[in-house]
DNA sequence: GCCAACGTTGGC
DNA sequence: GCCAACGTTGGC
């Protein structure tokens, strides 16, 4: 079993959308580190912490699980779609993806600030400067931590 | 809205 | 295959 962590804007798709929808794909990922993860290395019943980025609090909001094998990213081929990809064929897809399965929302936001102030926390990924990547891999103890610090 | 970080693209 | 330009991300 690993551990991951997928960041997602509120205002496109939240964690009360992801309760509401129960299970989502998740599709438009164009990072080939990020694709990788998914491709390569997630399996079913991974773990997930589910984040809130460019808003007003960012921080863990929740947890997913890994709901499926990874799929051809079908939103490549749409020529009238954000997501569109001409690399990408049907024969060929050049971009994958996985679906997650709404596991728990947090009672409050454990905030980057907070994840910031823990002395135990200072190698999460998230922590990083510049850190642009939508997938990262977590460690099982960054992982309990985090859960340990929810309201 | 600013700006630093950084992945991607394309000219050479 | 180098690297400058560009576009995007995301915290602040």
């Amino acid at each position: 079993m690993k551990y991951w962590l997928i960041k997602s804007e509120p205002d496109a798709f939240s964690i009360d959308d992801m309760e509401a929808v129960g299970t989502e794909s998740w599709d438009g990922v164009r990072n080939y580190q990020a694709r990788n993860f998914m491709r390569d290395e997630m399996e079913i019943g991974d773990r997930v912490l589910f984040y809130h980025s460019s808003c007003k609090v960012p921080g863990v909001v929740g947890i997913v699980q890994v709901a499926s094998r990874p799929y051809p990213d079908h939103t490549a081929w749409d020529e009238r779609g954000k997501y569109y990809d001409p690399k990408s064929t049907e024969e060929n897809p050049r971009w994958v993806m996985v679906d997650f399965e709404f596991v728990e929302k947090f009672d409050e936001v454990v905030s980057l600030e907070a994840i910031k102030a823990e002395e135990a926390l200072a190698e999460m990924y998230i922590r990083r400067k510049g850190n642009r990547l939508s997938i990262t891999p977590v460690e099982a103890a960054h992982f309990e931590y985090i859960l340990a610090m929810r309201g």
